[in-house]
This record gives structure tokens, C-alpha cells and sequence, in this order.
RNA sequence: GGGGGCGUAGUUCAGUUGGUUAGAACGCCGGCCUGUCACGCCGGAGGUCGCGGGUUCGAGUCCCGUCGCUCCCGCCA
């Protein structure tokens, strides 16, 4: 617990006793007793009572039965060593108390739209309210701790010779990735700029212009759907360097993260983390995030079943199954199919194996006994999906996920990091028929891929990382291609053309022609690294001023119509229906 | 774009198979008590049950629509 201190910045003590200090804080608590006031004031370090007099301090008795307002007031007074028989140690105030000669009101308080006290009050509430959500403990820990990991962040940094590096909020419209926010100006009407993404050619350029090391705490936009822990307006430290070196990057984030866990949770991680191939984690957790928390892998049947008199098992390309330390009943196995459904799954087969050695499922009888005794183990259910390698990796993992939380598997004391290694470097995407970049489309291939890109752009790995910490992706990165060739042959790939490679990114290609070094670098999302270091379920309250999942501040009600005189001068004409302009 | 959950007092919530005047706690207002600290005691104000329509003798409750919030899928290089 911190001490309370005298508005001269020194702290208040048992020993102080007898000192005259002057204080001022919200009034936390009021009570009135044996004709005195006790108010319970708060700063951003403390609670310490004060105990007023009302003779010599009207103003007190004047706020004696708002007992949950929030005033401000300073008083003057003596610090006051408190009986040990009269401290409860359950109480937030504690051994010193202050005998008030003195006490201003500076300012009152209209009751509050809600409690600080109460939990689960209205989202919107809360953010419309702000200034007084952020009073609460937890929200005050959140922001503290929050400038605390960019503070560290930007020591290491530096500590490596990494130079900080502004680069434009209104850049260009990016034609890959997510869907850009858009801002139109008055001296060019009709035209757009675009918020960024992500700083990632203007981080790729400053590197050949022969910054080696540069980082940033950069803001990044995208206009995509938000969730409990996604952002349209995220903040991330942003690093790139020429000449990378894998183990060194690793080892300098590695480096942050310990430090940060080290000196705000207080938590000792080992380093360096884990690596895994991302193939290695597609397969056995069905995701390029694993959270290790929990086991609960996913296990291959596709050889096993192949002969299989059961057609969905014997002509799928992959059989895999989770296996469920529990007997599921079937109301239980039904609702899990209807998950898995809503997320893609042609359905959920099921073999429950009791703990007397009976076998109940549906599917029982389409599969051989030695298959049956192949999968065999007492108490357990075995939950199958077969399909696409893919889509079974994608319902498993989401399934496993679900388990894992359902069931209580997971271990929520632990701190399980790990980097997920050599992605794929492109995703089949058969609505456009085309290739997508899987990280983005400056992304390196590895040496042993090169030849790949002409055959078989499918299998083709890229030299990109992600660092996964309990399930959630904390940080990304790649290497770059740096030769102008090789990065037209990826365009190419992508299917885009070479006028448009030249309209979008013709600046780049002209850089990675004079004299680009190789380079490479990671992000990583602050906020979800908040998120994560303070174990928050919702990323908004790791922001001071966040938007709701609609993308609305409820605070300031922004995005708002705008004058027609002013979208006039910017030559545009809004098409969706809006309410006027309020006045 | 799709699916789930929620919407009742300032706040958090309860509200039975549809049935008198819709409740509780906290907060707020008035009074009392008086070294209190989740103070206590007495009293009071406060509700378009999100909105619209329907079924019914009767709707907070059932049905349809709609709006808002939230969680998830898609999307998020």
C-alpha cells in the first residue's frame, strides 16, 4: 500500500504524528459521528481519514449526507497516530489520520450515473462516463501499468541504439489487408488519404534510407469489426533493422517482455520462449496461436480409419479427433456439433469409451475393432472431425479452445509464451481465385522456398514469426524481400498487375532498386500486450478512451454528420441515410 | 453479412403456468443516532418494463417487427 502524502509530495507516517500537512483528494466516503465528520479522502496514491470538527469546518457538515458523492476538497490539519485497538485492518485507511483545522470545498459532485463500487455496470455507461470509470482501482492499475510497459519498451529500445522515428498518420490507401479509414481534403477535393495500417513501408524505407534500427510507438487504424480483443485504433511498438538477425530480434523482445512482466506483475519469465513451426502448431492445436495452457492436442485417425466402412472417415483427406478425459453425454456431444457447426464443420462424430469398457456411438458400428481398440481408453470421448486439412485444423482448434475454457483445463496461473515460426507464405483464397499473402506481400520466402514460388506457391515458407502468449497473438514480424525483382515475382503471384504495382507501390520498388539492404523487423500490439500483463478479458479497458464494438464513442458521440458546407468544400456527397447535424 | 445473449427505478438485479397498486439492494432526499470506516435506525421520492405492432377479458411475461448493447463466426495483409 502507498502512502498518503502532504501535497508538498512527502509521505504521511505514524512518526509524523503532530505534523500540520495540507491535503487534497475525493471524497471517497463520508460518515457523521459523536459530532464529528470522518471523510475518507482518496488521491491517486491512497485513502487517508481525515476527521473534522464541524465548529471549525462547516463546509463538511455540508456534504455530511451524500455519502457517495464525488467532492474534491483540501484540508489543513494535524497528523493524528491512530490507537492500534481503533485501526480495523480491513479498512482502507490506516494507521495515521488527520485532524482537520481546515477543509474548502473545491468542488462538488452531482450524484453519479453509477457506482465505483459496482461491478458489471453498462458498457456504454461506462465509456460515456470515462472520467469516472477511470477513478476505479482497476482502470487506474490498467493505465499506470500500461505507461509503465511503454516506458520500459522505450528504454530497451534505445539501450539497443534504436532510433524513434515519426512517420505520416495520412498516408496512402493500401489496396491488401484490412479496410482502411479514410480522410478527404479540402485542398485536393475528391481525394483521399488513409490512416495506416501499419507504418510497414515507411518502417521498410527509412531503413534503406540508412536508419539501421528504428522503432516506434505507432498508431494504427483499421476499419474492421471489433471484438473483446480487437481495436479499429490500436497503438503498437513497431521495429524494423537492416541486416536481421532472427535470434537477435527474438531475444530483444524476449528481453522487453521479461522485464515488463518482471517489474509491473512481478513475474519471472523464462526466456528465451519456445519455438514452434507453424505446421507443428496447425496440426496439434488447430491454431497458429496456441494457448499451452492446457493439453487437449488434437490427434491424427486419417491413416487409421482410411479403410474405413464409415465413407465421411475413409474419403476425407484428414481424420483428427480430440480426445475429452470425460464420458459426454449425448445432450453434451450435440450442443458441441452445433458449434461446430456454426463454424464451418460438416459435422461432429463421436465415440464415447465408458469406464466399464463399453463403447456407445453412433459411429460404432462402421469402424473395425481394431480400430475401435487402436483408439480405445476408458472414461474418454473421442470428438472427429474429417475434411480438408484446413477446415479440421480450424474446427479442432476452435473446439480445443472451447474444451479448454468448458471443461476448466486451463491453467490459469500459468505464463505460457512461445514463437509460432516459418508461416506458410501464401493462402489459397478461392473466391478470387488467387493467392493471398498469409503476413503481407513484402514478406521474405525462405531461401529453400525460392523454387517453390514457381511450383507450388502453396508450400512455399516465409521467414515471418509470431509471438504467442497464452493464446493470444502478441507480436508478428517477417523479413523482407529487398530485391525489386523478387518482390515483383510476388506481386505477381497475387495477382497484382504490373500498372497496379507500380501505382501502389511504385515508391517502394524504386527504393528496393538503390541500394535496399536486406531488413526485417516485428510488431506488437501494446494494447493486447496490456491485455495480456494484466490479465484483462477486454482490451477496451486497457485504453483510457475507448470506442464500443460498434465503433461509436459513446462519450463524445463520434463519428458524427458533418455540414453540408463542409462536404462541400471536401467534393463529396454522402449517399447512406443519416440524421442531420445536431445543434 | 450471419449466429447467441441481454434490454424492468440513477445503478446492479428479481419478477411464478399471462392475473390486484411491478419489487429488492445500493444510490438519492428528509429526520434521528453518534470515534465511524460496507456505520446503524425511521421515513420519502423515484418506472412509457428499449420502441412499434399483434394475440388476449387482461401482457414486464406469449408472437412478429425494430432499435441499442454485448459475445462469437465471417472479416482483421
Amino acid at each position: 500500500m502507498n502512502a498518503w502524502r502532504d501535497i508538498d509530495g512527502s509521505s504521511l507516517r505514524p512518526q509524523d504524528e503532530g505534523r500540520t500537512v495540507m491535503l487534497a483528494g475525493w471524497v471517497a466516503r463520508r460518515r457523521d459521528h459523536g459530532g464529528l465528520v470522518f471523510i475518507d479522502l482518496r488521491d491517486e496514491r491512497g485513502i487517508v481519514q481525515l476527521v473534522v470538527n464541524p465548529e471549525n469546518a462547516p463546509e463538511a457538515a455540508s456534504i455530511a449526507h451524500e455519502t457517495r458523492n464525488e467532492f474534491v476538497v483540501q484540508a489543513r490539519g494535524r497528523v493524528v497516530r491512530r490507537a492500534p485497538e481503533t485501526v480495523n485492518p480491513n479498512m482502507a485507511t490506516g494507521e495515521v489520520e488527520v485532524q482537520v483545522d481546515e477543509l474548502t470545498i473545491l468542488s462538488r459532485s452531482t450524484p453519479l450515473p453509477f457506482q465505483l463500487d459496482e461491478e458489471g455496470v453498462d458498457e456504454t455507461l461506462r465509456i460515456r462516463y470515462r472520467w469516472l470509470d477511470l477513478r476505479r482501482e482497476r482502470l487506474q492499475r490498467n493505465i499506470r501499468t500500461r505507461a509503465k510497459l511503454t516506458s520500459i519498451i522505450r528504454q530497451e529500445m534505445e539501450r539497443d541504439e534504436f532510433v524513434d522515428i515519426e512517420t505520416p498518420i495520412m498516408g496512402k490507401p493500401t489496396p491488401e489487408g484490412a479496410r482502411d479509414f479514410l480522410v478527404p481534403t479540402r485542398l485536393q477535393p475528391g481525394r483521399f488519404f488513409a490512416l495506416p495500417q501499419s507504418p510497414q513501408i515507411y518502417k521498410q524505407l527509412l531503413v534503406i534510407a540508412g536508419f539501421e534500427r528504428y522503432y516506434q510507438i505507432a498508431r494504427c487504424f483499421r476499419d474492421e469489426d471489433l471484438r473483446a480483443d480487437r481495436l479499429q485504433e490500436l497503438t503498437q511498438l513497431d521495429v524494423e533493422l537492416a541486416f536481421p538477425d532472427q535470434d537477435y530480434l527474438f531475444s530483444l523482445i524476449e528481453r522487453v517482455i521479461a522485464r515488463v512482466w518482471r517489474e509491473t506483475i512481478g513475474v519471472e519469465l523464462e526466456t528465451p520462449f519456445p519455438r514452434m513451426q507453424w505446421q507443428e502448431a496447425d496440426l496439434r492445436y488447430g491454431s497458429d496461436k496456441p494457448d499451452l495452457r492446457f493439453g487437449l492436442e488434437i490427434q491424427d485417425a486419417t491413416a487409421l480409419t482410411r479403410g474405413s466402412e464409415f465413407g465421411v472417415f475413409a474419403n476425407a483427406k484428414a481424420v483428427r479427433y480430440l480426445r475429452v478425459p470425460r464420458e459426454l453425454s449425448r445432450g453434451e456431444v450435440q450442443k458441441l456439433e452445433e458449434l461446430a457447426k456454426s463454424w464451418g464443420a460438416k459435422g461432429l462424430a463421436y465415440v464415447v469409451f465408458r469406464a466399464d469398457g463399453e463403447v456407445s456411438s453412433p459411429i460404432a458400428k462402421f469402424l473395425a475393432q481394431d480400430v475401435l481398440d487402436a483408439l480405445r481408453e476408458p472414461g474418454t470421448t473421442a470428438l472427429f472431425a474429417a475434411d480438408e486439412p484446413a477446415e479440421v485444423s480450424r474446427v479442432l482448434g476452435f473446439l480445443r479452445l472451447h474444451l479448454g475454457r468448458e471443461l476448466e483445463l486451463v491453467d490459469e496461473t500459468a505464463w505460457k509464451f512461445l514463437w509460432v515460426t516459418d508461416f506458410p507464405m501464401f493462402k489459397w483464397d478461392p473466391e478470387l481465385e488467387r493467392w493471398d499473402a498469409e503476413h503481407h506481400p513484402f514478406t521474405r520466402p525462405t531461401a529453400e522456398s525460392l523454387p517453390l514460388l514457381d511450383t507450388d506457391p502453396g508450400a512455399a515458407k516465409a521467414i515471418a514469426y509470431d509471438l504467442v502468449g497464452n493464446g493470444l497473438e502478441l507480436a508478428g514480424g517477417s523479413f523482407r524481400i529487398h530485391e525489386p525483382d523478387l518482390q515483383a515475382r510476388v506481386f505477381d503471384l497475387l495477382k497484382i498487375s504490373p500498372e497496379e504495382q507500380r501505382s501502389k507501390f511504385g515508391f517502394l520498388l524504386d527504393a528496393l532498386a538503390m541500394g535496399a539492404p536486406p531488413h526485417g523487423g516485428i510488431a506488437s500490439g501494446i494494447d493486447r500486450l496490456s491485455m495480456a500483463l494484466l490479465d484483462e478479458p477486454y482490451i477496451r479497458d486497457t485504453v483510457a478512451f475507448p470506442k464500443n464494438q460498434a465503433g461509436v464513442d459513446p462519450m463524445s458521440g463520434a463519428p458524427t454528420p458533418v455540414e453540408p458546407e463542409q462536404l462541400e468544400e471536401l467534393g463529396i456527397a454522402v449517399v447512406a441515410e443519416v440524421e442531420p447535424v445536431e445543434k
